[in-house]
DNA sequence: GCCTATTGAATGTCAGACATTTAAATGTCT
DNA sequence: AGACATTTAAATGTCTGACATTCAATAGGC
């Protein structure tokens, strides 16, 4: 039954981890000491200290020193988990070659399906956030990098107006996880007054409560957004062609 | 200026991992020996492993044993990322009191978020893939576990025919961290005719490919799927009233 | 020229020690 | 007796040095 003799660390971060997903360790329950961990699994402690820095990674766990100290099982927050998965997904569209239509599609696929909850329940507060940040995209001293920040932060807020916990956590991975793909759409392009037309009507949908409104707005902006792309690479090919064209 | 002093192995971890996030490190790039970076960081070499082991934790690099081994930065595959989302997910799930409301409604919109595409272009493949799990869920000897495990391989087919890897990747966390809830209800009140009767409307609606079709089936098992647990938990706690209700 | 043995660099692991933190136990004063 | 200061011990954090293991490259034998 030979599976690859892995990491001591690693087994024993999985032994741990098991125990925790299964329920026989829950929240707040302290793990054994170090040394008595080491002693259970046969180990020296710092191939112990590896095990558990493996789950303190992934916040499974967190670590308090002194006299009451101790690993204790961590409650995963909502905070928590949005940062982790913003960042595996960053790193999994920069490291794959996903195309830009492929991302693009899934981005606005999700986005669409929260709508129809944000446009029933979002909340004064949200729709007072969403235009501060089309205010804030119309002010001509606003740079590049100021303007993708708000653009995603209005994005963010139509999501959490869906008022729908699981789903914002499940959305911010694809809608921030783009950022710097749409960075290099609107830095060249720069149409911000389209831009924030298409989140005008984002925002009358949601003041009207008319869901279709928003997801007719958002199919807008997908169709702009990738017309924008398709744009930016014909130009940059030309570019390329006429520059070094007889190049190699 | 003054964040808490947090561990070397943390300081250390983040550093290398903003490397890495920033493209100053790219895929396959060979991070220095432990031994120079103990000396570059001005610690010791337990320090950086500890740090290393939590970039390995979430699959940032693979260490290669032997005389070219080292650590590497690793190319975050589609796979390894399915997997840490699908245990993070679980884990936010039954570690935050999430309503199953919130959870199922979460699931089924962006669930019906694919099907459009589904729809358009599922493959003979993922169709066979799904028949074939229908017709294992009508099995009678089939186990609860069993049964599960089928329902999820099935909606995993809907999704991955998407044929949208990103989609593919987002939805993995929102079907199957539901199991463990969705195999409370399918224990007890086990009504398989009805779900492979909708399992089934979603298939023809694939095979016809109309997306519509697909989405209706999917409300309904939605609907059903709430139902059922409304009435689970109205019978526990009429159980709960019946059995102890002067303890205490 | 090909195969084999050696070697060296790297990670994996261990043992023991010291530093630091921190809550609880102890002691002391009012 | 109660409030405050002190000590203490348990735990994590860190360092040093060593040995084990792996594996590619190299040197040597045929």
């Amino acid at each position: 039954m030979g599976r690859k003799p892995a990491d001591l660390s690693a087994t024993i971060a999985g032994a741990i981890r098991d125990a925790i997903v299964s329920g026989a360790l829950i929240v707040d329950d302290r793990l054994p000491s170090e040394a008595e961990l080491a002693e259970q699994f046969g180990v020296s402690r710092p191939t112990v200290r590896e095990a558990l820095k493996r789950l303190a990674a992934q916040s499974l766990i967190r670590t308090q020193r002194g006299a009451a100290g101790g690993a204790f099982v961590n409650r995963l927050r909502y905070e928590d988990a949005h940062d982790q998965q913003i960042t595996t997904s960053t790193l999994l569209l920069s490291m794959n070659e996903v195309d830009f239509d492929t991302a693009c599609e899934a981005r606005f696929a999700l986005e669409r399906a929260c709508a129809p909850f944000a446009a029933a329940r979002c909340s004064a507060d949200h729709l007072a956030t969403m235009r501060a940040e089309i205010t804030r995209q119309g002010q001509p001293d606003l740079t590049d990098e100021g303007f993708c920040a708000s653009d995603v932060a209005f994005h963010r807020a139509l999501v959490d107006a869906a008022e729908n916990p699981v789903l914002s956590y499940h959305l911010a991975g694809a809608v921030e996880a783009m950022q710097p793909l749409m960075n290099m759409i609107t830095f060249t392009a720069r149409s911000r007054e389209t831009i924030m037309d298409l989140h005008g009507r984002i925002l009358d949908g949601l003041g009207s409560r008319t869901a279709a409104e928003v997801d007719c707005a958002l199919s807008d902006l997908e169709t702009y957004t990738r017309r924008l792309f398709r744009d930016v690479m014909a130009q940059r090919s030309q570019q390329r062609t006429t520059a070094d064209g007889n190049t190699d």
